[in-house]
DNA sequence: CCGACTCTGAACACTCATGTTCGCGACGGT
DNA sequence: ACCGTCGCGAACATGAGTGTTCAGAGTCGG
């Protein structure tokens, strides 16, 4: 049950970024089991919902867990480990119903200021030019949805996605004025 | 009918950004007026939502049209009329549902392709470094939206909202490495 | 071979958003 | 004062999604 759960919530958080108003019965059909089945496995559609971003928080807080430290203070392994899981990121920061459910905000939170505490690193380390915390964060995590998208419809390709997010990140799109 | 259209589908964009799932209901109770009179404009739910989603395209190309050229290309200015209309972009770009109405998705390319065409101004007078238009301007957009989000919550001063899109954009967050 | 388990479609009742109609009251022009 | 227009709430019918129950079919292990 833990792989088939697995797949399932990532099919469903797939299916409820492209269309959040989808239906049980089209998750259930994207996930190849019949309706009744994902009843089981969760009574309600919000029992769903919170499945599939607590399933994120999961993958975010993993995601952000084991950065080691190094030179850019890890910026650049947070990059590679938050473009892979961009659907989960895109379902959970896209739906605003979550910002009212504490166990979910509570946890963000959470994750959030350890992704904090990597940018902090860098600003520690040099790397990072002095800027209000919650610019740096949500510049960064912008970036990072941007190019996860971006891998998604194919115009990027995964290999590339995190150094053009640091570099982006890092020095910006303009020509270096020295 | 002008005005009183234009603030009612500015106060349905904002609702409908902040639930996506809002019921009629919902959004007439915030426009100050009655269900049967909201549908009395907007026949069906879709009605209301295609024109909101047209109301912000004007929006978009109203900021986008009148654009003039200058040492940057007309950036800070494209900067500095985007970010206003934050929550009607937000409302446009974050609804998938448009993905596959013709209408929408014509006009939305007609006025991303007049911002890619200050974008490439700008690159044209050398501001901005060689990378792939697509990034170009999702980078550009995706720090716009972050601006006008941090200024709904309060958190950055809508004046200074421009210079830190175009800083960020241009330079990036890091240390000069000269 | 058999029992336990799970998945499944069919069917049901229920809720809720939607779209419509109707009659009432307010406002403005004649 | 009269009448057309407009917004409004109440009420209704409809449809879709939801949550539940049930019995049958499949699989796996004893």
């Amino acid at each position: 049950m833990s792989v088939q759960s697995r797949t399932l919530l990532d099919i469903a958080a797939e299916v409820l970024v492209t269309d959040p108003a989808a239906s049980l019965a089209q998750v259930a059909r994207a996930a190849g089991i019949g309706r009744t089945t994902l009843h089981k496995h969760y009574a309600t559609r919000d029992d769903l919902l919170y499945a599939v971003a607590h399933r994120a928080l999961e993958l975010w807080e993993g995601a952000v867990e084991s950065i080691p430290d190094g030179p850019d203070g890890g910026l650049r392994a947070l990059a590679e480990a938050m473009v892979p899981i961009g659907p989960q990121l895109e379902f959970l920061w896209r739906t605003p119903a979550f910002d009212h459910v504490v166990e979910i905000t509570d946890r963000w939170k959470a994750v959030e200021a350890r992704g904090l505490a990597v940018l902090q690193r860098a600003q520690a380390h040099g790397v990072l030019r002095t800027a209000p915390p919650w610019w740096l964060l949500q510049t960064f995590y912008s970036l990072i949805y941007v190019a996860a998208e971006c891998v998604m419809n194919g115009k990027l390709a995964p290999a590339d996605a995190p150094d053009l997010v640091l570099s982006t990140f890092l020095t910006g799109l303009g020509t270096v004025i020295a």
